[in-house]
DNA sequence: TCAAAAGTGTTGAAGATACACCCATGG
DNA sequence: CCATGGGTGTATCTTCAACACTTTTGA
């Protein structure tokens, strides 16, 4: 029976010029300094895993009530060189119109491309690849491609989201009537003038 | 920055009698003394969570070279009132031609239906609500039902093993078209007699 | 010859895929 | 009037669900 730190990890993701991206912080501390990591740190004394992953998420983005599950523990007993660590690691959903303080502040935090990202610190791609993987499965059988849109958004920036997650590209008319007829989204009284014609914007029922 | 004990706790499943059952054991010390609980315990220096995870299995059921699965890591502050204790839950398929230790020595281990299941110690009731959930959906798109009955099977064994996870009858002859279709199995050249005709036995490919 | 479990096909419904053109608007 | 993205329907194929009788054997 040991005591060992407990830290949080969070794979945050967002749309980015119709991209699936993710936030990465460069390190200023030794192990690793100088390479980028997942945001996430140590849990504090009175809060649930859950409860540091959305302070975690807090404090490095400044964005709160946003889609956050639980992904997969990982307590290999060397993955970190400071000693014996495990992670619990999340995965952050967030829309792009949300005011994130990594983008306002002259931080070391940044957004990639999920398919261009630099070598990353600990076993954090593995991290990545297992959120992505649970991502893309999840599209299969839940609607959680909202959760990365504005509350208002059209059906082609809907499907742009699942092509950005899936990595293809998706039909048109199949995807519309796939997710209408799943009856999850509201048809609202307004159109967004993005390019020439109007699109109809949507919501999500609850 | 906190240090806090973290244990393993497996959720052990098996088929007895056509039924899903699960592993508890008694608990001989304080709190909870007297309910019953998962077997798991703390994870030791050198190993990873999955390591424990098979050590335990081992220590308590005498089991080895199973199905194991990380299923979820509980982290709610207060969960065991002796103070910062984080489980990692693990899921495991044992087939039931096992010796298993639980059965032979004189143990306050025991096995449980599990829609029969007594009161939990810790949040012990919720990690096995997780495990079932988990199980059943698994079920929908894999074969992990073969991990639960020994090398050799019939497929009305298989059928029933998918009907004990998830609860509701099965048509006979659907259920073999499906699997047989999913190409996971082969058809051996022995049957068994366990009845009057002799049946079919067949193996899991790889 | 009876009881018990093994084994076996077909039909209809629903869902998935492939595919191409017209529309509304701004420049 | 042209360029751009918005919007729409059909035919085919595949997959899933419902359903009942014959076969083999041991007692």
């Amino acid at each position: 029976m040991i005591k060992c730190s407990v830290t949080v990890d969070v794979v945050v993701f967002t749309i980015l010029d119709r991209r699936l991206n993710l936030l990465l912080i460069k390190r200023l501390a030794k192990p690793f300094r100088g390479r980028y990591a997942l945001p996430g740190g140590f849990i504090l004394e009175d809060e649930s895993t859950d409860d540091a992953a959305i302070r975690e998420l807090r404090e490095e983005t400044g964005v709160r009530d946003v889609y956050l599950e639980q992904l997969y523990t990982f307590g290999a007993p060397k993955r970190d060189p400071r000693g014996r660590v495990i992670t619990v690691a999340y995965c952050a959903l967030i829309p792009p119109e949300q005011e994130l303080k990594s983008s306002t502040d002259a931080s070391d935090a940044a957004w990639f491309a999920v398919d261009d990202l630099p070598s990353l610190a600990f076993d954090h791609a593995e991290i990545v690849e297992c959120a992505r993987t649970r991502l893309r499965n999840k599209l299969a059988y839940t609607n959680v491609g909202f959760e990365l849109l504005p509350a208002r958004f059209t059906l082609t920036e809907l499907q742009s989201v699942h092509e950005a997650i899936l990595g293809w590209p998706l039909d048109k008319r199949n995807f519309r009537r796939q997710i209408l007829h799943s009856e999850t989204l509201q048809p609202l009284q307004s159109w967004r003038q993005t390019g020439r014609k109007p699109a109809r914007l949507y919501r999500f029922k609850q």
